[in-house]
DNA sequence: TAGTGGTCTAGACCACCAT
DNA sequence: TGGTGGTCTAGACCACTAT
């Protein structure tokens, strides 16, 4: 339909044959595609051409190849939603529970967090801004966080603290922050979490990113700079959130200001 | 660093040389990377390994190749930034502007909007659940956007606004709402916008947005199924945006619920 | 062991861009 | 016109998976 029906490169019909064949569910999730010799035989073209058109449906995200087994057609994984309400002071006094492990409880996933690295540093240009803080002294202390579900890496999340408020507390050098999540702590220090400012983006993983969440290829991150602000309207803690896109969705529920 | 030092693959080498060169900036945004012919000829590789490098680094987004011209280390565009108050009833009494059109001009660009559709149709699965209509039948009426800003398309929306809402008004038949957006109509009609939903993901293009947005390789889409909910509590419309990610960002300001 | 993808070679011809 | 990327060929050898 709208689909050009004249297709002159052979790889690009190829692909398009194939996409066709996903779309109509010929070849369903988790199907094996023909192997690229079969398509080269097919198609009548050389293999290198055949590997070529799966290579474009690799990129858009719908299919997975896998070495010596074949091409799949990729199956869509249950997405953790990420609701604006993670944050809720009451729901974190109830559960006991940081956002990521009340949205993985309430969606019947297991929960686990690595905490790999803690340490003073100088801030990231955006993230001084957001603090308000230097950007040429190590002026915050850097939590970085790997979060699980079901024992598969799904977000990266780096926190950044400033060194006024985390000095002397266990924010500067625990892993474990105790019960209630991070922000138990910084309630005892004098800051409620009251807003939180979300600015999202989305782009392809850095080849860091993509070994620490294993990320297939054709999938992109969304990153979240999620800024939390107290009682008295200061940022107190800044986290840079990296996720898979095909595991993660965010939802938020907005008052419309008259 | 993290790098590995013994990059054993041809093709990865290559790669790994020009990403580091790129992020040293010793190539600078806009400046042109070496020839596919010149990286063969320097590396001692056939030419097709010396372009599958340059693939590579494309599909990471870092790059941009231009027919006839070379590979371009790729400019970060400045973003469109999407405000959760874009929405709000107050702006567009004052400005006349719809949401988009408000965000551009705050943002100095100039806006344009094309409607290429207007339709009754059977709307999907995921808009039938959040208008609460049936998705067996052409129970809304669809609107076609897209979104130009300096004359470069950067989204395109598709609004469903239930058949009983959209019947006899402009909505159902005219590409031109009027004065103050599609939300002053909505208005007249009786709904007024009070609260937001806006579930977020993001994926790369489908081939059709990749020719209607003018996307090129390495660059993802986010997708936000926008609920516009009236003082009723009464879902009045969906609209789905899909936007450029490398143009596009999400800036939202929510309150934390104590 | 047979079948699959991963990578590479050394060409070829075409399309696009700049001069 | 010469240089650039875009695509393809017809092989080759290797690494991984399954039986």
């Amino acid at each position: 339909m709208s689909q050009p029906e004249r297709e002159q490169l052979p790889s690009r019909r190829i692909a398009d044959a194939l996409r066709q064949s996903i779309e109509a569910r010929t070849f369903r999730p988790g199907d094996r595609l023909p192997s690229e010799r079969e398509l080269a035989a097919t198609y009548q073209t050389a293999r290198n051409t055949a590997r070529e058109a799966i290579g474009l449906l690799q990129a858009e995200g719908l299919v997975d190849v896998q070495h010596g087994r074949g091409a799949f057609v990729r199956r869509q994984a249950p997405m953790i939603r990420l609701g604006a309400d993670r944050y809720s002071n009451r729901v974190r006094r109830e559960t006991g529970l940081s956002p990521f492990r009340a949205e993985a409880q309430r969606q019947g996933k297991t929960a686990r967090v690595e905490v790999p690295e803690i340490g003073r540093t100088i801030p990231p240009r955006d993230v001084a801004d957001r603090l308000g803080v230097a950007d040429d002294e190590p002026s915050v202390v850097q939590r970085v966080n790997l979060y699980f579900a079901d024992d598969e890496p799904v977000q990266l999340g780096t926190t950044y603290i400033p060194w006024t408020i985390a000095e002397g507390s266990v924010l500067a050098t625990e892993a474990k922050t105790g019960t209630g999540s991070i922000y138990s702590r910084f309630e005892e220090l004098g800051h409620q979490i009251t807003r939180a400012r979300e600015e999202i983006t989305a782009r392809m993983p850095r080849p860091a990113e993509t070994v620490a969440l294993a990320i297939p290829p054709g999938v992109p991150v969304i990153e979240v700079l999620h800024t939390g602000i107290d009682q008295d309207g200061r940022a107190f803690e800044v986290t840079r959130f990296v996720m898979r896109a095909d595991l993660n969705g965010l939802d938020y529920n907005l008052p419309v200001e008259d």
